[in-house]
DNA sequence: GTCTATAATAGGATAGAC
DNA sequence: GTCTATCCTATTATAGAC
């Protein structure tokens, strides 16, 4: 179903989807209007609504694909089998990588975290959403539950950890100026991206682990 | 300075920052109109023009209160003494603190780093917000490089960890649905703070422990 | 310090021609 | 599928009475 939700659109549609996409990362749903939508595609502000019946759908359609994209690359990444512990790791390498690959998608995960209250909890587009974040979240908290249970992670609250972790490895790559200026350098490039995920592996690998 | 600032304002230039920060910390800058603050302050929207000349000045005002706020005690904390491990995991603890008891905290502040490509750059405002940042970012890092020159934690670069534990601590408090859902339970409960806590600093502890 | 009134602009969304 | 024109509402901000 997810390669159905990448595929299942026209070119106009996606080409709608790579621009906003961008924009609601830098600005947010209400710093973002459907007329700098349309104007970034080439188009009128009236011929988005046909292809997205409101900025609600548009914005969750953005939200969907990212979810996805990312959903696929760390499910096929865990498929790739090895102890919790090898599992674990390379998933949060794939998920560094990810991020690092598309600068609008940490700030627009972490955005839509924020934006529930600005957008309705219920309808069709809120559950695809929904059923994307806990086919990442679902996965990852069973691979926690996993290590722990062979005893190669210390005892600890799967979930409490995954919130953790996502705030670990996520919010580097959406701290925008911030990461800049104690970095001292942009956060996407390579040198950046590869320090973020090496320090990020050790205190994953470090943490978790067993004491002997 | 930071405590002229905590004092040196009107009850009810005070009582329109206690508003803001609520409504911006839940939807955003672009997401909150005057309107909607002088409603919740009971006051006509033209006399918040009176009290910040622009929403601009609004929006900095809450975010250099809140910072302030979180770095008084920080720094606070840091001055108590011990060895770094001591002092980091007693930073930690007290952060986690602030921002369980804080609600809107977590979600602003984060908010803030997203929304610098929304707001000026320069003037007198960003440069406060700016000095604040460093004021709390300047002496953990310094922290981190301490414990590491004394042996006590493992060698690793201290700004990149910085950023990570920002995401780690701050995160998880500004997650909303999100880490309602994934923990079964509200993040500001008593019960999720307290084990939200033990698993940042075991994680902390742990991870950036030096090996035997 | 707070108010009413107003300016000037932009917002999301729809109707209907082509 | 895209366009122009339009509707209605909301936006930030200012002017000036009280």
């Amino acid at each position: 179903m997810s390669v159905a939700t990448l595929v299942g659109r026209s070119s106009t549609g996606n080409r709608i989807l790579d621009v906003a996409e961008v924009l609601f990362a830098q600005r947010g749903y209400a710093g973002v209007g459907m007329r700098e939508v349309a104007d970034g595609v080439g188009l009128g502000k009236s011929s988005l609504f046909h292809h997205f019946k409101s900025k609600d759908e548009l914005y969750s359609a953005v939200c969907v694909r990212i979810l996805d994209t990312i959903g696929d690359r760390l499910v096929r990444s865990l498929a790739r089998g090895g102890t919790p512990g090898v599992r674990l790791e390379r998933c949060v390498g794939e998920l560094v990588d990810v991020l690092a690959g598309h600068p609008s998608y940490a700030r627009l995960l972490l955005r839509s975290m924020f934006e529930g209250d600005d957008l309705p909890d219920e309808g069709p587009e809120s559950e695809a959403v929904h059923r994307s974040i806990e086919g990442i979240t679902g996965p990852v908290e069973a691979l926690l539950t996993d290590g722990m249970d062979a005893g190669e992670f210390r005892r600890a609250s799967a979930s409490h950890v995954v919130l953790l972790l996502v705030g670990l490895v996520v919010f580097p790559f959406a701290s925008g100026e911030f990461g800049e200026e104690l970095l001292g350098a942009d956060v996407f490039e390579g040198a950046q991206v590869e320090r973020l995920k090496s320090e990020s592996l050790n205190l994953v690998r470090e943490g978790l682990r067993a004491r002997v």
